[in-house]
RNA sequence: GUGACCGUAGCUCAGCCGGUAGAGCAUCGGAUUGUGGCUCCGAGUGUCGCGGGUUCGAUCCCCGUCGGUCACCCCA
């Protein structure tokens, strides 16, 4: 077929092949362990949404919600959306099964694609994953600086190294008010030095310009009044004391006034972390997070307070180094004689009902092909079973690494076997 | 969405001033009729991303398009 009429994957969606899985499922596993340690549970939500869902909570002015969802309308009825973050689906659901009538706090976890049709580079594309947390009914502070702890607990534990966590608050609803006329007085004057982008953001959302990279926006905003200024008794003493708690878990965090993210909802604690090493490019926000108090209510909820982040896992794998895997078989089996292919298969059987991840060549090969197979894939053991050994009741087991062969009997194959192999538990990623 | 660069075998890439393609790695087979890592021998695949234009002739030049990458934008 030629490739002009070959169907693709779409632009910015990508396979994740067998030989990546490996690294996917270690960040998964360690994620879903340390989560689970920390008292959240697993909740899984469709992947489409009502569309209103996201403009509601994302936010109308937003970039994600202007011109980057996945929106159609469902055979002439609803206008559907394939969800581009998490923390409106699980708000979604949370206020559905009335769960604030359950449970005072609800901690809840996440892993899944989500879609934005922004333009692909590395480390960003149209479908991506996010694991992510959210917790609901804890004004915080403790719970904020818990979810930090853990979401640094989590790229710890992946080997991510050079970190820098990043965090500011925006204040409760009044305060981010009283701040944003203040920001848009400021800056009014000078409207006209301010980038075209800027200068349409100071109608749509001024707080926005604060993060914009453009020199000459950078440059006055320097001298603009800082948000930290503008907070409320409350909120002041919210982020004092979520400062003061990451002192104390020894998390080392930087406080910037002007971190200002994509979304709506957020209220008082916001947070990043960018990575540096790896392949990571331009794209290096690794998660990012924060409190969102007013959003289940907004949502049709009760009031209740809550905070969340969510962690790109593309970017997290760009970050760090390639690791190295362990061999996915135990033990691969090689007859010299095709005849004998019946007791390969049987054995093979048994070997796998035992729990041992064993396969073969079946397709009658040469015994040299089939032990070159065993070698590319990194086995450490090699069953041989010939017509000599076959006659003997015995096999041939052949250490790979050791270079070394002993026969053994039939009788014995599980006893030496389970002696030699490593002990493996499924959480020992 | 805007601007720029790139697109040759499964992968990484070479290909001069336009004359329709090569290397390394990988794969498979053999040297060793029942033994893997080294060595040696052999085998194969490309509509040179796609479409159009210029030309006697285009992988090479031009236009468009698709995909990737970088910066902006934004974010995970």
């Amino acid at each position: 077929m030629s490739a002009s009429t070959r169907i693709r994957a779409v632009k910015g969606m990508h396979d994740v092949l067998p030989q990546a899985m490996a690294r996917w499922k270690r960040v998964e596993a360690l994620f879903r362990d340390l989560a689970e340690r920390h008292g959240y549970a697993e909740i899984r939500t469709p992947l489409v949404e009502p569309t209103s869902l996201f403009v509601r909570s994302i936010g109308e002015s937003t970039d994600i919600v202007g011109k980057e969802m996945y929106s159609f309308v469902d055979k002439g009825e609803d206008s559907l959306t394939l969800r581009p973050e998490g923390t409106a689906s699980a708000v979604r659901a949370y206020i559905e099964h009335e769960i604030h009538a359950q449970e005072a706090v609800t901690k809840w976890y996440y892993i899944g694609p989500m879609f934005r049709r922004e333009r692909p580079a590395r480390g960003r594309y149209r479908q991506f994953w996010q694991a992510g947390i959210e917790c609901f009914g804890d004004p915080g502070p403790y719970s904020d600086a818990e979810a930090i702890a853990l979401l640094v607990e989590v790229l710890r534990a992946i080997g991510l190294s050079e970190l820098e966590v990043v965090v500011n608050s925006i204040g409760s609803r009044s305060s981010k008010e009283r701040y944003r006329q203040a920001l848009v007085e400021f800056l009014k004057p000078h409207k006209e030095a301010l980038s075209l982008e800027s200068q349409r953001r100071l109608e749509t959302n001024p707080l926005r310009i604060l993060d914009s990279k453009d020199p000459k926006d950078q440059a006055i905003c320097k001298n603009a009044p800082a948000i930290l200024d503008f907070l409320s008794e409350q909120d002041r003493a919210h982020f004092e004391s979520l400062c003061e708690l990451l002192a104390r878990l020894g998390i080392e965090s930087r406080v910037d006034p002007h971190l200002v993210r994509g979304l709506d909802y957020y209220s008082r604690t916001l947070f990043e972390v960018r990575g540096k090493g790896g392949e990571l490019g331009a794209q290096n926000a690794l998660a990012g997070g924060g409190r969102y108090d007013e959003l289940v209510e907004a949502l049709g909820g009760p009031p209740t307070p809550a905070i969340g982040f969510a962690m790109g896992i593309e970017r997290i794998l760009l970050a760090c180094e390639n690791t190295q895997e362990g061999p996915s078989l135990d033990v691969w089996v090689a007859t010299p004689d095709p005849s004998l292919l019946p007791c390969v298969l049987e054995l093979l059987t048994l070997l796998r009902r035992d729990g041992i991840r064993a396969d073969a060549d079946l397709r009658g090969t040469s015994l040299r092909s089939q032990l070159r197979r065993a070698q590319k894939k990194g086995v450490p053991f090699v069953l041989l079973l010939g017509p000599e050994e076959e006659a003997k009741s015995t096999f041939r087991l052949k250490d790979m690494e050791g270079h070394s062969e002993e026969e053994i009997p039939q009788s014995a194959l599980f006893f030496e076997l389970k002696r030699r192999l490593p002990k493996r538990s499924p959480s020992a990623l």
